[in-house]
DNA sequence: CTGAAAGCGCTTACAG
DNA sequence: CTGAAAGCGCTTACAG
């Protein structure tokens, strides 16, 4: 959509550099079979005309976009300002690898509810799909399966798991949650709570859940007591609703660890409205990282997902599913990083 | 790329319809001129054949893509998990808008070196782009003239100036700095620092130290004094860094105005380090209000760019421009969300 | 090494 | 109201 001057065509090249129009674009995808000279001449056009390849022409007639579509998750409380800054990050590492692969990125954020294993790679804009997003794994399992059937490309960050349909790449849940537990139990802390839905609902926050019961049981303690655990998803308020439903039970604890930094967040604001002391009564652990968690009061201690490897790890699996390459799950490590509220140095 | 059975075509509908291919078209496009049984058979077929139009074709057809990109500049710290998170936050109410306008969002990360001003929509991925990011005005307002020149369609969050190139939506930075300063007169502060670049190459920056200023004198009171200002990027490292260099100048303040929440987080970090009690000694406002600020410690005053409105206005206002009708630029309200960092309440 | 030609899947005057 | 046809700007066998 120029205003001033429509702009150059391959055949406007052509003419200029005294060629056919299927020589220029011999030379633009970089065809072996152009003399260099042949070549010199359609580049000098190219660069005088300030020619660029209509991507959207091209993409008709090879059949490939050379754009990803990254399908955001979210849960259904749309309110801007609050996507989880986990997956924002994400979105940051996505966009740069795909720009490193010279594919687009198309952004589109979902309700869970919405028909969108369809939309995208149907209408060809895009050729593979990145999904992104907590959200209740059993109730999208389905939608999954008829991706996988439908042939389209996709691939899922999330827990990897045995029966899986489709690829997923994702963090080692159940070793971060247990490099949560062994610290917690280092700490010299006994009676260990955990926030987060550990159903088969959330497999993520399920397997942080096993990975920290089973350090504690190695460290000699009794492990995560069911008495301890409070459902949560994913954000600062729910988190505050769970600390506060956990102290009104009024079993002890003194140590919390939490599914995500939100929620260890929205926990320590419950403690520290209880008179709870982070961390001299209570020791905190989040999971994810997320830039807050060090701005949090006291620091929060936490489990990094690597999110840029993650991201460059998602673009390149997705794009090998695209050419046809075998490809597999696959999971990253977590790490472990120690700040103030687990009481720790 | 569908792998198991290819994917149908309009032929295919107007085939199982009855039809002929350009009734197919039309039906899809919303044509009044369709007899409402013909209409009804095609939408049958479409259905059955779970038929989507080829967005590629479309767009090469109709030249327009449907599609917006969004260009996002960054510092040249490309560390994924440091992107300012106010413009993850525009970022979500841009694609939403997007969405709700029926089109899809290219999203690009650029350096602000990078050759950006010819690519996306000479290539004709995009009908439109919106350019968003800090960065040193003065440096690229060669690149937004050529943008103009080219006739591109685009669209600047940015300071709204008299002399811009192009249209941009903006906050009212001046504004939003007299908020914080008037704010700063009636909690009694005296001396005001500055933390940011107040140059005309910062002229967000800039706008918000003269509103600050502005207030200051309103009140009866000095203003800001060049001697308590120091240049800072937006990043909490700077913040930290312009901080430590304002004590080091061992000049007396009991106020710090930040032009930004990062700088904030940053300078009430070094404050901390340095015994300087937040906000006994010293009051500190920000400016953005991104998630983080409610969880700074302790939190922090700042005022507020409504994110979501500014993501719809820049989706419209490019819509609009794209359809060649009159669009201007605009500047939004800013407000103050006062929180105990400025020793209210 | 190069050109002429077909065709990717649509949209839209044009003619009925 | 509908169909036949041209054409958007490329890529790629096919034939030289």
């Amino acid at each position: 959509m120029r205003s001033k001057k429509s702009r150059a065509t391959s055949v406007d090249i052509a003419h200029r550099a005294g060629v056919s129009q299927a020589t220029v674009s011999r030379v633009l995808r970089g065809s072996p079979l152009v003399n260099p000279e042949t070549r010199r001449r359609v580049l000098e056009a190219v660069e005088a005309l300030n020619y660029k390849v209509d991507r959207r022409a091209s993409a008709l007639r090879t059949q490939r976009a050379g754009t990803l579509a990254l399908l955001l998750f979210e849960d259904p409380t749309p309110d801007d300002s609050h996507i989880n800054p986990f997956f924002l990050s994400m979105l940051g590492s996505i966009t740069r690898a795909c720009a490193r692969h010279g594919h687009d990125l198309l952004v589109s954020f979902q309700q869970l509810s919405d028909d969108w294993h369809a939309d995208y790679e149907d209408s060809m804009k895009a050729d593979g799909l990145i999904l992104l997003g907590y959200g209740d794994y059993l109730a999208y399992r389905s939608k999954l399966e008829r991706l996988v059937q439908q042939g389209t490309h996709f691939v899922r960050w999330g827990p990897v798991l045995p029966d899986q349909p489709g690829v997923s790449i994702g963090c080692d849940n159940v070793q971060g949650g247990h490099l949560a537990g062994a610290h917690l139990a280092r700490q010299g802390r006994k009676r260990v709570a955990f926030l987060g839905g550990a159903s088969s609902h959330c497999p993520e926050f399920l397997a942080r859940y096993r990975g920290c019961d089973a350090a504690l049981r190695e460290a000699g303690l009794p492990g995560l007591h069911p008495d301890l655990q409070v459902d949560a998803e994913s954000s600062e308020e729910a988190g505050h609703a769970a600390a506060v439903t956990l102290m009104e039970r009024g079993l002890p604890f003194d140590a919390v660890f939490a599914a995500s930094d939100l929620i260890a967040i929205g926990a320590m604001r419950a403690l520290a409205e209880h008179g709870r002391h982070v961390p001299w009564d209570v020791a905190v652990v989040g999971f994810d990282d997320i830039p807050m968690a060090r701005f949090a009061n006291p620091p929060l201690t936490t489990v990094y997902q690597d999110t840029s490897r993650a991201g460059e790890l998602l673009v390149e699996t997705l794009l090998r599913q695209i050419r046809d390459e075998p490809v597999q799950s696959t999971m990253l490590p977590a790490t472990l990083v120690v700040r103030k509220s687990s009481g720790a140095g």
